[in-house]
DNA sequence: TTTAAAACCATATTATCCCATGTAAAATTG
DNA sequence: CAATTTTACATGGGATAATATGGTTTTAAA
């Protein structure tokens, strides 16, 4: 992984879809990238190489119905997309929707992806989790210690 | 491990988010380190180094809904931070939010990383705790630790 | 000809950098 | 050893540049 998305970061998207990306995130992105429905409720965001490793490794994967589900949910959602002048991008209405995008937006950085939450979907989501994540987290910790 | 942190520095956060560093805390500390949410209402500083060996641990996890929920939190909550010129960080406001930070705040030492607390919860986890530190240690002690 | 989307422009907000002051520790000198 | 000076460190505030966000015009498409 060359690039390793980190943080939280709170956005608006206006009216007519457009989503600032953060400065520092920009960068990290380059001009090619993919904006695609993701699991759990949110948009997915990858650079354009980690992308075409992505669609490889499902290439190889059996012709059964699940797989072709998947893809089908994965690749249909897909849009290639650029930043205009200010940073922004342009989200089409079928993905607005999907992820129930309202004005209060949060972008995450999640290792070789952005996602991108409605802010009501992501509180829900720390909230239900967080004592979750503190179990599994004396878990892992617990295992490096070397 | 080749840096142990250990200490208890006492220092103010300012309504910028800003937070001095010790000067002695920074040189172990080295100019490249990373912030992230903590266990029980802290959040965690580590080297780079050392974060990077806890990344590489969680890379294999497979691709399930519990993983996939904990590298959200994990990584989202994670920023890679420089010193300014006073030897001072920017927290993220959803960083100060997460570990309630006010004004007085307490930074500790804990072996490979150090925890940043609020004041208030950090005497509140002194006086909670005071009482079973022995017990627990009696029960550390004896595992035979080699 | 109408509508919608994309490019452009302008302003408001935020973050970053730099400097000033206050305070404590250390060092130097009588 | 005490007193005074010097240095380092912590903390606050203001100016400037970068960024986010809203609105308007132009272009293209239906």
């Amino acid at each position: 992984m060359i690039v390793m998305f980190m943080g939280e970061y709170h956005q608006k998207i206006d009216e007519k879809g457009r989503l600032t990306i953060p400065a520092k995130l920009r960068t990290e992105l380059g001009d090619n990238f993919i904006v695609t429905r993701g699991l759990d409720g949110c948009l997915f965001i990858y650079r354009k190489e980690t992308w075409e490793q992505i669609i490889n490794n499902y290439q190889n994967l059996p012709n059964i119905k699940e797989a072709r589900n998947f893809m089908r949910f994965f690749l249909s959602g897909a849009t290639n997309l650029e930043f205009d002048k200010q940073g922004r991008i342009n989200i089409s209405s079928p993905l607005i929707k999907y992820a129930e995008l309202k004005k209060e937006t949060v972008i995450i950085g999640v290792g070789d992806r952005l996602e991108i939450w409605s802010n009501d979907k992501w509180n829900n989501f720390i909230n239900e989790n967080e004592e979750d994540f503190s179990k599994q987290a004396d878990y892992l910790f617990s295992q490096n210690i070397n």
